[in-house]
DNA sequence: GTTATGCATTATGTATGACTTAATAAAAAT
DNA sequence: ATTTTTATTAAGTCATACATAATGCATAAC
């Protein structure tokens, strides 16, 4: 019992640093006090004296703030809160030679599974201009023969105008910061090599899908479509 | 020409400050010299050093990196390269609260593409021990009358337990993020009101489905399954 | 010989004060 | 009234000192 008691101590030990609990102090006040895009908090020096540490330590702690998008400081004006665009953030620090084979995989089977359920959104919202624009970027489409770099830039032409498409600027973050992901592990060592490249659903096929089917058919086209991605990794 | 050369020099204006450059050389050293994870980088002293600007700057710099996710400092022994859990960084920053309405509402349907488009993904890695799960999971379904907590829990034990077959950890880490942020967006007036709360496809469907179907089949009964989420987007 | 214990060392963590720079506001000049 | 100058303010940068904690080595204990 009174090892059990040790025991609770020994777990409730505050291992967090004094900007630790700073920037958790921080993060509460912006939650608390319904502060808005736009407001500004308090000058380094006033916080400082107020939570009774020093200004490097705010700083720290501020900065904190500032890297993960929540505030914007600006020389005499301060600390403003920011609308924090997540993703744009991260895809600074998805870096593809910096993140381990597992991660980055994972990243891969991700964006299948994006494309595969995103169906419903563009059929939704899709507008007689995307479709359009949709013909013409596959009317561009290059033969198998052609140049690699040219083939790539119409992948990334036409799915990229797919997530557009959706409406949703979050995904399409999220899309941008996949790229590279892809692009870095299709070519590495990671995945077994691809087996056949035969030709699945084209981009033709999915637009003419786009025009006249539904997101039922349209999901079954998209992972055909995508299968030579899904054989590397299921075979 | 004169008006060319201005304009470039202004392009090129270099916006960036000390600590902004002193990173990109950091994150370029991680790139550059191929450093693996658990090797550590120079001591902030010799960094200071080495590239002529003060600790306080390159502590700046590291303590990016270290938001980041991309190393991890400890006493005596300088900083190490970590992997980068990405999303479990930004699930730390993603605050419902801090967050403006319109990413919540992209996150909140970026939910329903992930469960709709992992299907195959659940197919290929499922094993019998994880459809036993899944049926016991299934055989504490409530009611709808039960107490509402009660239902929450079970919602995310049975999609949580989807994810976690698919296998593919980020995606899990991912939907921990996510699910905060569906509960906030569920609750708040972001949506439209839930029009009717006509049961599809049950959980125990999709079991059914998992067990005797197949990717395909999947798919259209989980975008069922949603649909009352769906229809408080699009109605 | 192996295991504790203590001590010195080292690198990050925190504190302080001074100075630089840039943005804003106030004052002055036109 | 508008522009220019000046002063002020708060963040950015620097230097230094000390605190703290982890590591390794030396010594002591068994």
């Amino acid at each position: 019992m009174a090892i059990n008691s040790l025991m609770e101590d020994f777990s409730s030990l505050d291992t967090s640093s004094l900007v630790d609990k700073v920037e958790a102090k921080l993060v509460q006040l912006l939650k608390d006090q319904k502060l808005n895009v736009g407001d500004s908090i308090p000058k380094e020096l006033e916080l400082a004296e107020r939570l009774g540490v020093s200004r490097t330590v705010i700083r720290e702690a501020l900065l904190r703030l500032r890297v993960m998008g929540l505030i914007e400081s600006k020389k005499k004006k301060g600390a403003v809160i920011t609308s924090p665009d997540i993703f744009g953030i991260i895809s600074k620090s998805v870096n593809p030679h910096i993140l381990d084979q597992a991660t980055l995989k994972e990243m891969f089977e991700l964006r299948l599974i994006l494309e595969i359920g995103m169906a419903d959104f563009i059929f939704q919202r899709i507008t007689p201009a995307d479709i359009r624009e949709l013909k013409k970027i596959v009317s561009k489409e290059p033969d198998a023969t052609q140049d690699y770099l040219f083939n790539i830039e119409h992948e990334i032409a036409f799915h990229g105008k797919l997530y557009e498409i959706t409406g949703n600027e979050t995904l399409k973050k999220f899309q941008r910061m996949l790229l590279p992901v892809f692009d870095y592990v299709h070519h590495s060592g990671l995945l077994k090599k691809q087996v056949s490249i035969k030709r699945y659903v084209s981009h033709k096929g999915l637009v003419d899908i786009i025009e006249n089917g539904s997101p039922e058919i349209f999901r079954n086209a998209m992972r055909n479509h995508l299968e030579n991605h899904f054989s590397r990794l299921f075979e």
